[in-house]
DNA sequence: CATGAATGAGAATTCATTCAT
DNA sequence: GATGAATGAATTCTCATTCAT
């Protein structure tokens, strides 16, 4: 949807109006977000911000689609081995996911909020479909487990959807925090804090959902 | 805060401009949300809000808490008997909460989008508060299972507290999204719906935490 | 179509708001015309403007409605008898008709503006009516000097139309010209030269269309 | 007045960026054209306009020099005999003119708008100048045919000029106005009204004007 | 106390024109 | 000569807040 000067950018000059838009848009929320100071910061005058987006709420969306894309690739729950189990998944790459995650702490604030609904309405059809996304690989995941047994069969996939969403939904808010919150290199110990959280969420959900 | 005008107020009025003033913010957000309109609604003149309140921060602010008065009169996380059984006290008095819940869709919504942090800043302190209340009492329920031998010790309370967040708040918000959508008269089948999603929840709490 | 607020204002306010819109849409076009100086030339706020209209558009419009009765007021062509000769109404009455056109050259040259068709689209429909309404007096005037045998009835009445309305229209241009021309009091001598003219167009239509 | 670049362009060229302008102005008026639209719709770069014109405003004065001259060659008021009656005029070569009319319908109501002062001073000049050349041509007829006595001679040159001028614009207005509304072929049928309409105009003059 | 008209700072958006490539 | 991205002055419109009645 920008318009097609906008594509015609070269990237650098592209990535910098969208980070100056983000900047804006999580320090100060939709409303308040002045297309002036994005301009500043992006060091683009004002009127070029119209010449790649049709108005403010043009810029706002598409920030919002580039942001949530970084954030499914850290995410990425569409890789993971179909034969893995349902619990080693939050296991695996912490690393390389969490560092993902500290060195982005702009896009993490953003992507959290968008998550969270705090920009309403506006990004409801982003939301709808990143939710759907990741709802349809959880109900994989629990209709896997309880084929194999290792999954109580005695609750409906729905009940044990919202036991997950909410379980994971927590601890992921709190490894974002946190993610936020560290500084400087990521060291043994901020990773160690981290797989403790993700350690004990999965012996949670395991007991919770096994049979 | 308000001025001493609006607490001179009769109830019926003071009750008639917050109602068009939560309605106005819920409606449309702190920013686009006009004086002029929530005025109207309450018919009442718009210079008289500013009789009432110094301005519309004060207005929504106030709204915020009177909301969040009659919400947590519905949680009513202080009542609860200090014997009872962590997990009983999801399973009691329900009905009658279901019914205000059901009553006040506006002011359900209203809270729910503070607490989701949809107003950032400017409810973090009332959020704050509310935040540090229920957790409080969720930290003691916690406590007092794992001193009754009801509740795993292997994990740190605080590990606790998050997995207990997470599923409660994740029912409680589909809870709440159905008190919104069933209409007319509490029927016993709604009630069932919300009961059984209650057990299945503090089985799977339980199941989850229990030693 | 103004606002509440406007049609509350007092007479004068009212008349020196639309009068300084008439001067600036009337100076510079409507494109062209700044809210700003109609409110500074008015003495009002440039916000109250918009306390009393929509936008710029309806600002305009009501200006040319306004403007168009006062000039509907003077060519008045709903009293003249209908026992009046055709041509006869042209000659009456034009010692008054003249002063007010005089009194008021903004409102002459605005509504001359419009019904030239300066404004476009915009004055499509006030345009329409007020053709319509004359083109509906000027037919009956025809279809009576039939019946009565003064005009000749070997030409269409729309034919016979066009040929009235060229001429009238021409004539009156020159007469609203000479009224903004003419200056101070009216004289015996400048009345005397638009009588003149009337006569001869007079003569011109009479010989042109009788049998 | 257009740059040294402009004229250097082959005719296709100028005559496709002309008529871009000229539709684009004739559609939305001078205030309201866009260079980008111009351009685009002259398939050249919106950078090239300003090669060829100093600035919008020169384009649009180009361009109505432009219809103007088209116009004038279909009008063609130049090329009358003298010794022709002051009548005939009208009655001859009309087949050829107003197919030329029905072919360029853009360049008609472009002209009408100029005509009818619809862009204002902008037009001024170039309007003056078309006025005064038929003017002149329309005061030889008419002193023609008073020296020939084929005009009534009680009523000055001036007021016959008014009559002659009225009558004529506005059966010249309906003529332009069918030329636009018939679509395909000139047709025997279309012709023939159009004569039909010249016919009556002329009768209606004569008779008003001979003596 | 109630009322609602007045105010004007502030923001979005437009687009003619420039100019580096 | 052609191109189209960059620029920013200019303008419309919004609305919280004030204040006279």
């Amino acid at each position: 949807m920008p318009k097609r000067t906008f594509n015609r950018l070269d990237e650098e000059k592209k990535e910098r109006v969208i980070r100056a838009a983000i900047e804006e848009f999580q320090a100060h929320g939709f409303e308040k977000a002045k297309i002036e100071i994005i301009a500043q910061n992006a060091e683009v005058a004002k009127g070029s911000i119209y010449q790649y987006f049709d108005d403010k709420k043009e810029l706002f969306l598409y920030s919002v689609t580039w942001a949530l894309n970084y954030f499914m690739m850290v995410i990425d729950r569409q890789t993971p081995l179909k034969e893995m189990d349902v619990y080693d998944y939050f296991l695996s790459g912490n690393r390389e996911r969490f560092e993902l995650l500290k060195k982005e702490p702009l896009l993490v604030a953003f992507s959290t909020d968008i998550a969270s609904g705090k920009y309403g309405n506006l990004t409801k059809e982003a939301n709808d479909e990143l939710n759907r996304i990741g709802e349809e690989y959880e109900l994989k995941l629990i209709a896997n487990g309880k084929k194999r047994g290792t999954i109580r069969n005695d609750l409906d996939d729905s009940i044990l959807l919202l036991f997950f969403q909410g379980v994971t939904e927590k601890f992921t808010a709190v490894i974002m925090a946190k993610a936020k919150e560290f500084e400087g290199e990521l060291t043994e110990e901020q990773l160690n804090e981290v797989e403790s959280l993700l350690k004990s969420m999965v012996t949670l959900l395991k007991q919770g959902m096994e049979r």
